[in-house]
DNA sequence: TCCTTTCTATATCGATCGATAAATAATCTT
DNA sequence: AAGATTATTTATCGATCGATATAGAAAGGA
């Protein structure tokens, strides 16, 4: 049972690909539907048909991303050896993703706070989910150190998480100011130093 | 010489501020002119006669903000007894002006990198150089600790000062997102973890 | 070869965008 | 009181927004 009717004249996931670069690059409301058919080269009808809605393809797009940034970032905590090393690896890594050449600086997820505006609810519940998913991983990642006799059964998860979190939403920020690599690292590595004062046993 | 001509009907500082609400809350682009002639209670000719443009009134409205809450971080910096204290102060005071019951959350200035996106080239400058004081700022109470002895002088005074500032920034991210007083406050002190470590002199 | 199905191209929809022209109203100056 | 000046109201401008109706083109199925 092959596909049937004429049979579609573009990729549909390069197109996806060019959408999310313009979102994450101008936000929702920042990119018109024109803009987004000239850069796929395609004409309205075939946008609608293949994604329904421009909040459709702006949800499809973020979901892209989360596919590639948000498990890459997943995976660095995942596979750290220690909870230390997994949020240093995480902000570490985030400073390399924020400043890629060729893609937009920041965070597409942390700047759909504000770049997500104008987005249905349906949309900004996704988004606000997707925020408070990193917060969940890094406390879950804690948590487990906490239970594996790595830190002190008195130190704060959620506020641990919630800082490291915090300062990394930051970096999206500044990346978009047009910090470096370096200057990115360099936070991350100034953020590190709170770790022994967040961890230790408290009196 | 009095004012010749028919008087304004509308007070044009109130006007003013309730267009820096509408900015603040919901961006440049977010925000329509149909909104705000509606917010204040004025038709549209009025606020161009009175303003110029929506863009002319976007930078009214950022300059009245910092004369507001960024004069008052200033103070606060500038009053506290000791560059930890200042540190200090800045990111817990933030934290309350970010979560003040009435306003929008967060900071507007910071916000801008994203709700900026826009304006003209003229706003956007103005934007960025609104961003870049914090940073002289707080960078310039470190050195003058440095040259006073309060701290070592082989810290790193803009190294400091960038962290802490994206800490900031990335508690306004926070805050549009719902995070209380106590939960900002919490991230404050969690970033004041790793002064010690920051300022004391390297081997 | 026709029919069904699906996509594409053209043209355009109503709504809203930021901004303004024209006419009227209100005040000061003389 | 008359003229000058400025603000207000009403109506609307051209452009662009997101989204679609319609008709033609390209494929598979019978």
């Amino acid at each position: 049972m092959a596909e049937r009717g004429r049979p579609r004249s573009f990729d549909r996931d390069n197109a996806l690909h060019r959408a999310m670069m313009l979102f994450w690059e101008k936000g929702f409301q920042g990119t018109s539907m024109s803009e987004l058919t000239t850069a796929i080269g395609i004409n309205a009808p075939s946008l609608y048909a293949a994604f329904g809605s421009k909040d459709a393809l702006y949800r499809e797009a973020m979901a892209l991303y989360e596919q590639g940034d948000g498990i890459e970032l997943g995976r660095q905590i995942a596979e750290a050896p220690s909870a230390k090393a997994a949020v240093e690896a995480y902000l570490m890594r985030s400073a390399a993703l924020f400043t890629r050449p060729g893609k937009p600086a920041g965070c597409m997820v942390v700047l759909s706070v504000i770049h997500g505006a104008g987005t249905s609810s349906q949309t900004g519940a996704a988004l606000r989910d997707a925020r408070a998913e990193a917060q969940t991983i890094i406390e879950a990642r804690l948590r487990q150190a906490v239970e594996a006799g790595e830190l002190p059964a008195t130190c704060d998860p959620a506020g641990i998480a919630s800082f490291y979190i915090t300062v990394q939403q930051g970096m999206s920020i500044r990346a978009r100011d047009g910090a470096t690599l370096p200057e990115l690292e360099a936070i991350a590595q100034s953020a590190m130093a709170a770790w022994d004062g967040l961890t230790q046993a408290r009196s």
